[in-house]
DNA sequence: GTCTATAGCGCGATAGAC
DNA sequence: GTCTATCGCGCTATAGAC
């Protein structure tokens, strides 16, 4: 339909504002200032507010159920899968600097489908944990607290959007690897 | 003076509101509820919404800023500078758990001391890579990128308020150790 | 130190003209 | 598809009684 990029460019809009000052801090006449645009006019492409802050949420999540979907399926070490999820979050991140503030700091303000985020974060998680856990006995990782571990790594890469755009010319799979390195190997000599 | 624990209770009151929905979306009549009293009443200890913030925000910085003053200038390796950092981390967000909840994520709705906290921040990153780059150069570490390490080690230590109090029964020696041990050798075989 | 009442403003959203 | 005008409500903060 006609008004389907003109709704994707509220939703940009909206993400950029998001990521400065959070969900709640950003006003519909707001984003229609951003845009040259009075807020009413808004409401000819979307619903209401929160419809927008779905979107930018809901999308994002199921990006990365798929992707870790894909990556828990093959049939390769720890370490590699491991690696290939610091790839999936650089990758999206870059393609989506600005949603990733809201995934990571707004979806508690979701209203219809907070049950269904939930549903997909935790499911993420559970994979994450089981493929660090399979390394575990395998004996491909250090015998430690798969906690931490899980908890370490999955901070480090809900950050990237805070980090990444720091980077100018950056070479992404040079910085997944790096970033890859210090994660599984450390930092000590 | 007499209104100071009154003060007190109701910032804690409020950083625990402030960190399940954001400071934008929690109003003085949610933080005078939780009180059992009225949202005027609340202006007989504080002068307005954002003071509370800042009180919040503030102070944490400033025991950040502290704390790391203390470990740079120690006489140690820079293995066991970051150690120190780790348990600083986990000691003040063992003690804060809802402040930094704030201090993360409502940092940009300070107004009158967004400057001073912006300062406090920068400092603080600036005495922890230099720490890194001393470890580097000295080689106790490893020769890679030092912003992607200080990256990592800062996003973990600052997601901690979030993993933290879902553990039960925590040992803070023994969880800041198998920590420091996660970030410092990572979690490779 | 807490209350009731309310000022003054901005919010999300709608109606209807063009 | 955007506009002006506006509804109904909730916001922070103040005034003044008790």
């Amino acid at each position: 339909m006609k008004t389907e990029t003109r709704k994707q460019q509220i939703i940009q809009t909206s993400a950029i504002l998001f990521k400065e000052r959070g969900y709640s801090a950003v006003t519909m006449r707001d984003i229609a200032k951003a845009m040259g645009i009075k807020a009413a006019s808004l409401y000819n492409h979307i619903a209401s507010k929160q419809e927008i802050l779905s979107d930018i949420i809901i999308s994002l999540a199921e990006e990365f159920t798929e992707g870790i979907q894909c990556i828990v399926n093959l049939d390769e070490s720890s370490i590699f899968k491991i690696k290939q999820i610091v790839h999936l979050h650089v990758q999206i991140t870059l393609n989506n600097q600005f949603g990733m503030a809201s995934l990571n700091n707004d979806w508690m303000h979701l209203e219809g489908k907070l049950d269904y985020y939930l549903t997909l974060r935790k499911n993420y998680e559970t994979v994450f944990r089981q493929i660090i856990d399979m390394g575990i006995s395998r004996n491909e990782l250090v015998k430690g607290n798969s906690e931490v571990m899980l908890f370490s790594l999955l901070s480090t890469l809900r950050s990237l959007y805070i980090w990444l755009p720091k980077k100018e010319e950056l070479d992404v799979d040079e910085f997944s690897s790096e970033l890859s390195s210090v994660l599984i190997n450390g930092i000590n000599k």
